[in-house]
DNA sequence: ATGGCTTGCACCGCAAGA
């Protein structure tokens, strides 16, 4: 089983990108984030004739999430949840379902703008709320994966220049100990199983080559409850839909699960 | 270095992203 998060910045946008890495990559699973489209626009048709199932919450212009499955994953998606218990949010950021034997949670985490700004403050409620849900989604679900965009890097070896971003907006300390607060619920930063070392990101600005000089975060993750960790066999980051015209500043992360 | 790209929307500049 292979499973797949990729923030597509507009859907709209970057479909033929999505449809050619599906037929590239063949994931099982695949959780988008930045969709932008109100869900009567989900392109339901396009990725059925690419042999993918999907759930979706989205809204206009902004945010998005949405999951995918392949045809042939056992059993439908069931038991949806597009917002977290509690929280009163019309931002569509949360997509949880059950799917193949797995309760997969799709997160597209408040980016904050800048420390001090109220977007700072939603992002670590938001997140306190979330572990919140995750926590009491991991009793009923073992098999869980919580899996998008976190907008935070976990520690510096995932920062290119963690001098220059120091304690920043994505690297503070609060975030950090937000994202924590997560993982120590039980859920390992699959990536981090299989490569310990640095220089491997997910996300590089659009602007000032940033790519090509591997100027770039690690902030799309998939965390695995214990019970998948010794199932997990493979963790990547696909580059390759980051070279290609008119791209998404994010690439793919996947991970690979003997089950 | 506070801008540099890119997106969507609504107009032809703006907010937002990370």
């Amino acid at each position: 089983m292979k499973i797949a998060s990729w923030n597509v910045n507009s859907l709209n946008v970057r479909l033929p990108h999505l449809t050619q890495w599906l037929a590239d990559a063949r994931p099982d699973i695949v959780a988008l984030q930045e969709t932008k489209l109100e869900d009567a626009k989900f392109p339901v048709d396009q990725l059925a004739a690419a042999g993918y199932r999907a759930v979706y919450s989205g809204q206009k212009t902004y945010n998005g999430v949405a999951i995918l499955a392949r045809e042939q994953v056992r059993d439908g998606f069931s038991d949806i949840v597009t917002d977290i218990p509690g929280l009163d949010d019309p931002q569509r950021r949360i997509l949880a379902a059950s799917i193949g034997g797995l309760r997969v949670v799709d997160l597209y985490v408040v980016n904050g703008k800048a420390l001090g700004d109220e977007k700072y403050a939603y992002k670590l409620d938001w997140l306190a709320k979330v572990r919140e849900f995750l926590a009491r989604e991991l009793e009923r679900h073992p098999n869980l994966v919580v899996l998008g965009d976190f907008n935070i890097c976990p520690d510096d070896r995932d920062v290119y220049d963690p001098v220059a971003w120091g304690e920043d907006i994505l690297c503070s300390p609060p975030e950090r100990a937000g994202l924590k607060a997560i993982t120590d619920l039980g859920l390992h930063d699959s990536f981090r199983l299989f490569e310990p070392g640095a220089q491997h990101y997910s996300w590089w600005d659009y602007r000032q080559a940033a790519f090509r000089r591997n100027m770039g975060l690690r902030i799309d993750l998939i965390l695995i409850g214990e019970a998948l960790k010794s199932a997990a066999t493979a963790a990547a980051i696909d580059r390759e839909p980051r070279r290609w015209e008119r791209p998404s500043d994010h690439t793919p992360v996947t991970l690979e699960l003997d089950i």
